[in-house]
DNA sequence: AGTGTTTACGGCGACCGTAAATATG
DNA sequence: CATATTTACGGTCGCCGTAAACACT
């Protein structure tokens, strides 16, 4: 599990979409569909439900979500723990 | 920065050696000295002083433990949160 | 000399991007 | 056939470990 691999999760949550994600993250599709599938593979539940139109967070990825953005929340506090050095 | 990174961090600043913090994390000093500097040099501040006998805390560094240990316990969370399938 | 960290360097593994394949409406 | 994800595949970049170098007492 890695941060970059969470930010991928939160991406392809809110867009909907591995495309539109990709995008929105500067990487093209493929990267971004195997960072998903690594995760899910490594955490061992499926955190999408594949549809058509793209993906959609399942129970699991919804329960996930919030811890997710913990991670992140707190590595950006982290970050700028250290800039208050003006 | 990555969650590897915050790891070793925590444990050369425990341990107050990179050679210790390798056998405790099974890697080997190299390796170790390499992502701590990098994670310096991301982050633009040195977080330890290197004296002969190791490796100690920087006032920088002590005050981004505290923010290293929020980011790995909220990712252990995470981790914990898909094993609750039983 | 002995304890510690760091740099060189050869080799393996991870990851990206293009392109092809697969699946569904 | 259009839109979506996924797999193949070639190439690059990162990272590990051994060994050598460096710093301090």
């Amino acid at each position: 599990m890695s941060l970059r691999q969470l930010e991928y999760f939160v991406a392809v949550a809110e867009e909907g979409h591995v495309g539109r994600a990709a995008r929105r993250c500067y990487v093209s599709q493929p990267p971004m569909s195997r960072q998903i599938r690594a995760l899910e593979d490594e955490l061992g539940a499926s955190l999408f439900d594949r549809i058509p139109q793209g993906m959609k967070l399942s129970a699991a990825g919804q329960r996930f979500m919030g811890y997710a953005r913990d991670v992140l929340a707190a590595a950006d506090r982290a970050r700028e723990a250290l800039r208050e050095d003006d």
